[in-house]
DNA sequence: CGCCGCCATGTTTGCGTAAACATGAAGTCT
DNA sequence: AGACTTCATGTTTACGCAAACATGGCGGCG
């Protein structure tokens, strides 16, 4: 900066001036210093600017694994929108999913150059953490149990599965089985515990749970099995990936859907609509999800203070070729 | 840090030498300064830290969208990478894939607290943008040209389009068609070119090309189009969405895989091997080429030049049921 | 015509940290 | 025993920037 200074031949702080776009530098002497900002390269550095304002415009974003599209999409909502809003994102990956890595993952935060954080994932492990979360860091987190110490925005995820349900059941089924994620994942919890629910208030048997790990592969298996049980004519996958390996299964058992037994999903990713046949699916809006942590965080870090609670964004039922009525 | 100096009662840079692990401080006075440190709830400001040092131990990332499979898994393996080497990840998204949008990318990242950048995208809308790229960044880019101007890392595109090309007229099949990725994506260019070379080195026709933009719902169109000709026994498809969406239109034209037609993919997403039939296709192993970035870029930026030049990641083909010999 | 106030610009200062240098106490060697 | 080393710790300084305050020139007003 001095040596722009020096060249525009004007002092450092009206560099800094132009830098920042003040209003008080007159036209020819702003000329000069561009000039020579833009012939000696200058760049502002920003560790001095944040070192100066106390702020980083950076959120960071802890997550497990951006393997799954859920992760990814809401990932890529939250860098968008955050761009939008002057902020960077940086990643803070947890290695290994165990309260240690959520451990280790905190503790690097602490560290790091963010004002805020979003956290993208089960909150079983979050709880062990809290205690070493940085007192007075603005927290988001998504796909966590309503727990009111945080900001949670999270898909509906009730409504959701409550809606599959429920159109598997208009559709003429006697009741619906359920592929679930793993027990871990609140997210499948809820999904699971709405299936339920809504069976028990439609006074159907609640058939037995398969579980899978949200890949194609365990929905593969958890299908295998389901076509082996005559009185299986509906089942609701809990994301569209497990339903993939459902289709592969029944299809290998010569099931032919839907007209032996119909399939609804979870997500709508966007190869849901090409599967063999084209999925019914539960759409998630991971855009709106990821839209709705950064403006929190966001309001939060301004000290506009938006209390703990939940916003829970809608889902809607995405009607493809996988259902029909049950076989005659 | 004053205070934490104050409570323990020592200096300043007594703190700061515990803080980072400096030898010379007697194991009572640090433990007093730990404690102070705990007490008060201390955390080192890594602006200051940053302004002292120079540098950020951060690295930018730009790409123009997550929702390709291929890129978030890159990203994953980059930031998995990256934190094993004591970096963060920035992200630094193009909203618009335009020539303007990558320049203001590159103008945003000017301002941006990161000592290095990785870039994920297509180097068509680089070169433009290349004057403004601050000088004494280091730059990795992922999937671009072989320019010479850049260090490069990317998967042996050319030799896995072989791979898939060599095993379809291996199996029996007079030629291969392709279904191409968009033609902006150098991948898809090489991808493409790679299919034809290797079908004119063994002396075969070379069918009408067909191109998709990536998405499932684009291989979808053209496998209606490709079911239509009956001399089109093997397809090649630049990556496993597209293939899904062949894989989809065969069925409904009722040609079997792979009976009537056999299909190869590229990218061996996870999902590949549920699909129906369980798809052929390219390993990409996007792990390896996010390592290699990484060390390259770190490398790089500890001043250990490497040179400009091309890291090619191999691939293999990975044998799944989509494809078979030529029909009878 | 002179004083006041406004505005463009310059000067000083401090953000939190760690390197470089300074200090002083406890040993070590001749 | 005296000088010299070693080492733990303290003091000063600079990293790059921008807020706060200072300055000086100019126009407007009575």
């Amino acid at each position: 900066m001095a040596d722009v200074a020096r060249r525009a031949g004007v002092s450092a702080q009206t560099v800094s001036r132009v830098s920042n776009g003040h209003p008080s530098v007159v036209g020819s002497t702003r000329e000069q210093v561009l000039a020579a900002m833009r012939e000696l390269g200058y760049r502002p550095n920003s560790a001095a600017r944040a070192l100066k304002y106390g702020q980083f415009r950076t959120i960071g974003v802890i997550l497990f694994t951006l393997s799954s599209v859920g992760n990814s999409r809401t990932l890529e909502a939250i860098v968008d929108q955050a761009a939008e809003e002057g902020y960077a994102i940086t990643l803070i990956p947890v290695a290994v999913p165990t309260r240690d890595g959520v451990l280790g993952a905190f503790t690097r935060l602490g560290e790091l150059a963010v004002d805020a954080v979003i956290v993208i994932m089960e909150i079983h492990l979050l709880d062990a953490a809290t205690v070493s979360l940085p007192a007075g860091v603005p927290v988001v987190v998504v796909d966590s149990d309503a727990d009111d110490r945080y900001t949670v925005v999270d898909t509906d995820q009730v409504d959701g599965a409550r809606q599959a349900v429920r159109h598997l059941l208009d559709l003429g089924h006697r009741t619906v089985w359920h592929v679930a994620g793993p027990e871990e994942s609140f997210a499948a919890e809820r999904r699971a515990t709405a299936w339920r629910t809504e069976l028990e208030g439609a006074g159907r048997v609640v058939p037995p749970l398969s579980r899978g790990d949200w890949s194609a592969e365990s929905g593969y298996r958890a299908g295998l099995a389901l076509a082996g049980e005559p009185d299986c004519t509906a089942v609701f996958a809990a994301n569209d990936q497990m339903a993939l390996g459902l289709l592969r299964a029944f299809h290998e058992k010569g099931k032919v859907v839907p007209r032996d037994v119909s399939v609804v999903g979870f997500d709508d990713i966007p190869d849901s609509g090409s599967f063999v046949p084209p999925l019914t699916t539960v759409h998630q809006d991971f855009t709106e999800v990821g839209r709705r942590c950064v403006e929190r965080v966001v309001r939060q870090v301004r000290n506009e203070p938006v209390g703990p609670g939940t916003t829970l964004v809608p889902t809607r039922l995405v009607l493809r070729a996988s259902t029909a009525g049950p076989p005659a």
